[in-house]
DNA sequence: GCGACGATGGGCT
DNA sequence: GCCCATCGTCGCA
């Protein structure tokens, strides 16, 4: 199975986003593959996005965004979660893709006691609950999911019709100011 | 099924 | 010192 190339990362944010939607998330954990379809995606653009970290300007967090395409961003939200974002776009402008849900496809056994006591449905259907399940925390910020030895990357399967795709505003950003608050970076697929 | 809320710590003003 | 790109639990319907 193929795995997305640099080149795939390295355009629009938001298209990478949408196109992020029906990938297979992989995430080799003590030599045993953890995998997940990627169900959920958001993208944060720009230091003029007022929802991107970024708009704060290049600091020690937000370097990896400002690196090359296809590295994770992971940071610690509300100081109990791990989230994780693809880094998109090139080198100096600094967007990137948070990764929002997943629906497992490998590893399930390893993902429920990474999740212990939780039904299946949310091993992995929010950003803070699929780190969990994956085992990903700031060990891997920076992490380049292009590189040949990589434990976190994604391979490539079939695009899902547009038909099955749908775009909505961003989540949890609500004292962000207009455009920002309103503008459709996020992206579900619908199953079934 | 839904709304309120507490946990908890790093980043930035 | 305030602000979060969330989750799980509780109370109530």
């Amino acid at each position: 199975m193929p795995r997305l190339s640099r080149k795939f990362f390295a355009r629009d944010a938001v298209v990478v986003a949408r196109e992020l939607l029906g990938q297979r998330l992989v995430r080799v954990c003590n030599a045993q593959p953890l995998a997940g379809l990627i169900t959920e995606t958001e993208a944060y653009v720009g230091e003029d996005d007022l929802a991107c970290h970024a708009r704060a300007g290049r600091t020690a967090r937000t370097e990896v965004m400002y690196g090359p395409p296809g590295h994770a961003y992971i940071y610690l939200n509300y100081g109990l979660h791990w989230l994780l974002n693809i880094v998109a776009e090139r080198a100096g402008y600094p967007a990137a893709v948070l990764i929002r849900g997943l629906a497992p496809v490998r590893g399930i056994e390893v993902m429920r006691r990474h999740r212990r006591g939780r039904p299946d449905r949310s091993l992995a259907d929010g950003p803070g609950k699929l780190t969990q399940a994956l085992s990903v925390n700031v060990a891997l910020n920076g992490a380049d999911l292009c590189a040949r030895a990589a434990e976190l990357y994604i391979e490539r399967a079939a695009s899902p019709p547009p038909t099955r795709i749908i775009a909505a505003p961003r989540v949890g950003i609500d004292g962000v100011p207009e455009p920002w608050r309103s503008v459709r970076w996020n992206f579900k697929l619908l199953t079934g």
